[in-house]
DNA sequence: GGCTGATATATTGTATACAATATCCTGAAA
DNA sequence: TTTCAGGATATTGTATACAATATATCAGCC
């Protein structure tokens, strides 16, 4: 059996698109940006050649919009995509949750058990900048979900949370933002951690859901508080 | 609003896309087979570089599999991937039958019922060639299924379901083989059809869930009898 | 001044050339 | 006969050139 991805992975062009991509999440190209293909390839110190089809994948998994012969964009969400959004999560990783509860090895409960552990302490971390603290809190974050979706043993679901979780950071950060979020947010964590112990599929997604429709409703409440929807332009 | 596509859909060279994607789909190229970038490049009378984006674009899209400096396959799939794609579908479009549920409008509705009747009525019909039967049976099927997808009225998820679907035809012909599969399939579509008019989202939901595990037990049955698991060649 | 059309510029889309890599084939040695 | 080395061939990966298209600029006209 060879490598478990469809992608080119590993590949030296296939870096370009990683890159490109992680630009994309975290911002650097802010959404509504226009991706003008000579420059990306100056940016990534490549040619134009490799950046296309970086965007062309970026495009099949919604980060960008291609407009024929007007070139690429970095997508821009609506309140609607993100409602859209949390629902096709709550649904995905419900049912990730509800598998994993009946196959998840040891192994991978301790690695759930450790990023929760991770998460709690950081309460009391001070870090040096602002930023470092969203990508510790994202990192461990994402070990929590990504080894659930692994547990579920569906390659398929896998790649589509992928794709549904690629949002771009800016929106995530919020989540984090307050105390007492991040403390309902660890107790979800503990929740679901203890239904997959206990085997209790139905539990695990329930908890699952909830934990992920907490997550929108806070982001939500921030988007409404912060500069309205200016920050989310529609086109 | 501009379109509602990511992707540079009616473009010209997303054409391309669009022709191999149904080269594979109608396998023309069978799951396994290699395909070098030259062929295909005659075949469809362009130069390389328009079919390396289709083909990054079909990798995204699960169609086929990349593998660094050798090429693309288009992609065969085993019993579990068979397995894994009927369990999301069911999930996404139970889901997108209890959305359908409470949005779709008349118009949708009676498209759907159209659909339901052609593929009644062709129970009597007499085709040529049994290859003109499959696309008529595919054709009024799919209107079916897309049409609750865009009634549940979330982009996201008519993308997934896309890609979901988007398994080679061989595998699915065997679906409409034989009278009595499609009698029960046809009941399923009255039920859903029904549930749907009354705003019943559960109902619609759970005749949807059964209504696509019986087509996985059909395929399934239908692979065990024919050639065994050789047309499934894993790698 | 504002509109219209023509030209210039910027950018995308495609083809091709060449480099990098993998695969195949041949022949010699064990 | 099998195995391995080395070169020949096939194919992918990237850069670049040019064509096609869209956008911007500006002159002329009302």
């Amino acid at each position: 059996m060879e490598h478990l991805y469809t992608k080119d992975e590993s590949s030296s062009a296939d870096q370009v698109y990683q890159r490109l991509r992680r630009l994309l999440i975290e911002g650097f190209y802010p959404p509504g940006s226009r991706l003008v293909e000579e420059r990306l390839a100056s940016d990534l110190g490549v040619s134009r050649t490799p950046v296309r089809q970086a965007l062309v994948r970026a495009a099949a998994e919604g980060l960008v919009q291609i407009f024929p012969n007007r070139g690429a964009v970095a997508r821009s969400f609506t309140i609607d995509d993100l409602l859209e959004m949390y629902d096709l999560r709550a649904l995905l990783e419900g049912h990730a949750a509800y598998l994993a509860a009946s196959r998840i090895t040891p192994a991978q409960l301790s690695r759930m058990e450790e990023a929760a552990t991770e998460l709690e302490k950081s309460l009391t971390y001070t870090f040096e900048r602002r930023q470092d603290e969203v990508h510790f809190l994202v990192e461990h974050n994402a070990v929590f979900h990504q080894t659930i979706a692994e547990a579920a043993g569906n390659q398929r679901l896998i790649t589509m949370l992928n794709q549904i979780v690629a949002v771009p950071l800016q929106f995530r950060s919020f989540y984090w933002y307050r105390r007492e979020e991040r403390q309902i947010s660890n107790f979800f964590h503990r929740s679901i951690l203890n239904a997959l112990r206990l085997g209790d599929g139905d539990r695990a997604r329930a908890m699952m859901r909830e934990h992920i429709f907490y997550g929108r409703d806070v982001l939500l409440q921030s988007q409404r508080a912060e500069s309205a929807p200016a920050a989310l332009d529609e086109e």
